[in-house]
DNA sequence: ATCTGTGAAAGCATTCACAGCC
DNA sequence: GGCTGTGAATGCTTTCACAGAT
């Protein structure tokens, strides 16, 4: 196993992709696989995929390939999706209150991620259900994050309000931040933020199709 | 103006987020501003923000930085949204649902983008109403297109169901997908694609939170 | 004096070629 | 023979330093 000192984040979002494919190959019955057969699926080179594994060990056999159960748990344990994440939503507007009754929280069989719970500023959603779990004010964050040990929240809430509603996230203590607000968010170091922004994926779309000549450079996924 | 013949993708993701920050310095009638000023706001270095504009042109005054309202009407212009672009969706669930009733596809009063049209497989769908649209067939996409000339198409399928979805759509002359669905699309040279998948973000929010030491590489936006 | 625009340097990520192991 | 693992080379993106304009 080696120190991973640097990793560059484009290897994060496709050890993702990686471990969709395994998954995938897992339920088809499929015990085996190589480094060829994922770069095909996550459309990426071979170099890659084996680069990519690389920087967090060894994980097949030369001249075999690598065996799908095996890389499938190394990557759920890389990615940290071998233990539950508690999430809370702050902003149950129209966005949050979709979130909050969303049906894949669970992935592979395995409720990775928890919705713990609900939060508006608004005193008319205080008390609304949305998948069996109750609206709370903002001002209970504090204590439901250390009750239950939240880990990460949903930032739904209108852009204006959006760096507030992180500031009173980090404060609380939570860890990581997927802000859906098309705003840059400004959180301390030790703070993760992960943008989801529809609009802004529109918006590239609209450039390359009027630019088709510079479509094929890079893939970013998100 | 300068001929640009290949362009970080990463450019266009910044190019974004500073035409919004643009449109917001206009909103407070702000007249002036600098690489400085953008560069904090969109939290990158300011040799970036003038590296990135130098790509398309000269927009500045040495000296004295750039002027708000010229800046923002040219990346509008760069980034093709100083005209419509025709969308329709595809696969009317809950994320379709949800995204025809999406109040944002204005932004800064320009209905840039528009909806056309919204599909589903399901009979049961066929007919149902959302935002003053009536749902068709997907059988009846290619009239649409060809009618109301669609550029670009939100994939809202189930995963399985996504590639046939994305067939159909190059098939009838879709320039560009916004993919919702967590797969890798496989299309033809000329479709722009790009990838909106939450559930990936919240997978690499749990690495990062699992190795704060890691996070202060880059930021990829989405 | 100030702030943009840009060639050159540095820093990273990807690609390659092949050594190492089944 | 086949396929992984990895140092070295390539290529791209970002950073830098400063020339150029007002």
């Amino acid at each position: 196993m080696k120190p991973p000192l640097s990793i560059p984040n484009a290897t994060i979002s496709r050890l993702v992709i990686y471990l969709r494919i395994l998954t995938n190959l897992e339920k088809n019955g499929t015990n085996r696989t190589s480094s060829d057969l994922l770069a095909e699926e996550a459309q990426v080179s071979a170099f890659q995929v084996r680069k990519d594994l690389a920087y967090f060990g060894r994980f097949g056999t030369r001249g075999m390939g690598y065996t799908v159960l095996t890389l499938r748990r190394e990557l759920q344990r890389i990615l940290g999706l071998n233990r539950r994440w508690n999430c809370v939503i702050v902003g149950m507007g129209r966005l949050g209150q979709a979130l909050a009754d969303y049906p894949g929280y669970m992935e592979s069989n395995l409720y990775e991620f928890e919705l713990k719970g609900l939060f508006d500023i608004d005193p008319h959603k205080v008390g609304m259900q949305f998948h069996g779990i109750t609206v709370q004010h903002i001002n209970d964050l504090e204590t439901c994050v250390r009750t239950h040990g939240v880990d990460m929240a949903f930032i739904t809430v209108p852009v204006d309000k959006a760096q507030d509603a992180a500031d009173a996230l980090v404060k609380v203590g939570v860890r990581g931040i997927l802000n859906f607000a098309p705003t840059v968010l400004e959180v301390s170091e030790e703070v993760a933020v992960e943008q989801v922004d529809f609009m802004a994926g529109m918006k590239r779309l609209a450039f390359y199709i009027l630019n088709p000549h510079l479509k094929a450079l890079k893939e970013d996924e998100e």
